[in-house]
DNA sequence: CACTATATTCAACAACTGTTGAATATACAA
DNA sequence: TTGTATATTCAACAGTTGTTGAATATAGTG
């Protein structure tokens, strides 16, 4: 036996990787079901519903993945950060969850990236858990920024979001426009050059 | 009657917006036909298969908009250009199909960003129209920074073009988070502040 | 052992899916 | 008028969808 997982997580892990890519309406149970190697019933005798199942995938992370956010936040509280700082901060989980090297948190991103950029999901899920995280971190731009409209930091960060949701996603497309020298799948330097990126682009717009 | 449009656009029309709602897998034919006000075979009879009439939506208004961004950027060449004026060009296409008021063109929008954050259509429709305009569009930034490394300038275009995506996809969220203060419609304000934010996020990675 | 809660399978349901071919209507040219 | 190309409808197909209830297995407890 290669790996000894319970046949829950298993659907779990399956659904995950396979609503990343195809999303919700992508991809039917049964297909979910064949994949973990298990019995269609056995998907609604865990998770109920299909969008229950859904529900069920994006949660497991999205607590974990809040929470760890906001521990950094509180860490950094109080020690008068640069805005570099701030930003680093706020990417932080993103970069720890991809360093782990588990394939699982990668397909987790692309979801959470299908999410962020689709209109229906994003009401839905987005406002439960991160809406609240992000707040935080737009008061912590405005502390740096006292004088800028609150609408210019809103703006800033959504330039900041959607830079961040396309890499999640991991299209692809870097990777052909550049010729291959760059990757989708290089999380690390998308990281590193997005914090002077987006620093330069708030101080242009706000300072 | 209200407006006299034949039915083949009218199929065209329904299917783009429900499309760029719900996605590919979202929709079903017979959904389409009947907000179309049509038989389901007559969408068959003018487009074929499914994947045809997808393709027939997102073709429609893709060249169209190729063919504006060209036309801007061979105007404004040798002009020895700014890079706000450079980044600005490359968003006129877009604020122009947004400004004709036309809401078939907001539809496509949010089509065009659903496209671009998926993994699965990104390789299947934005190399055939849209990504010689891309490259074009990235030499003209190498001209500006010469010194710069390619992937330096691959990576902020990416950021570039992940902040446009969620901007068209309109998803609300910007709405929520600023409660009310800006709106997910509002392209306006989106294109204005994007450039200087941009602008100064090329300088400081790439300059 | 028997009892019980949990886990898993099986078979089936009604509804919906994309697609098609034949039948019918419409418009237009000769 | 007739002939013909285009447009539109109708009915049906085989396959897939989410979901469920009953039957069976498994594991753990007394």
């Amino acid at each position: 036996m290669t790996q000894e997982i319970n046949r829950k997580d298993r659907i779990l892990d399956v659904a995950e990787e396979l609503f990343s890519i195809h999303g919700y309406d992508g991809v039917s149970i049964r297909q979910i079901a064949s994949a973990a190697e298990v019995d269609v019933a056995l998907a609604n005798y865990y998770f109920g519903k299909k969008l229950d199942l859904f529900q069920a995938v994006f949660d497991r992370r999205a607590q974990l993945l809040s929470d760890t956010r906001q521990e950094v936040l509180k860490r950094e509280q109080g020690k008068q950060q640069s805005l570099d700082q701030v930003i680093e901060a706020f990417l932080l989980p993103l970069k720890m969850a991809q360093q782990t090297g588990d394939p699982g948190w990668r397909n987790y991103l692309a979801l959470l990236s299908y999410v962020m950029t689709s209109p229906i999901w994003n009401k839905e899920l987005m406002g439960k858990v991160f809406d609240k995280r992000v707040s935080e971190f737009v008061a912590a731009l405005k502390e740096i920024f006292p004088n800028a409209q609150d609408e210019k930091i809103h703006w800033c960060y959504h330039y900041m979001s959607g830079a961040l949701a396309l890499t999640l996603a991991q299209t692809g497309r870097i990777d052909r426009l550049s010729k291959n020298r760059c990757r989708s799948t290089d999380f690390d330097t998308a990281y590193e050059l997005m914090v002077p990126f987006m620093a330069a682009g708030l101080r242009e717009v706000c300072g």
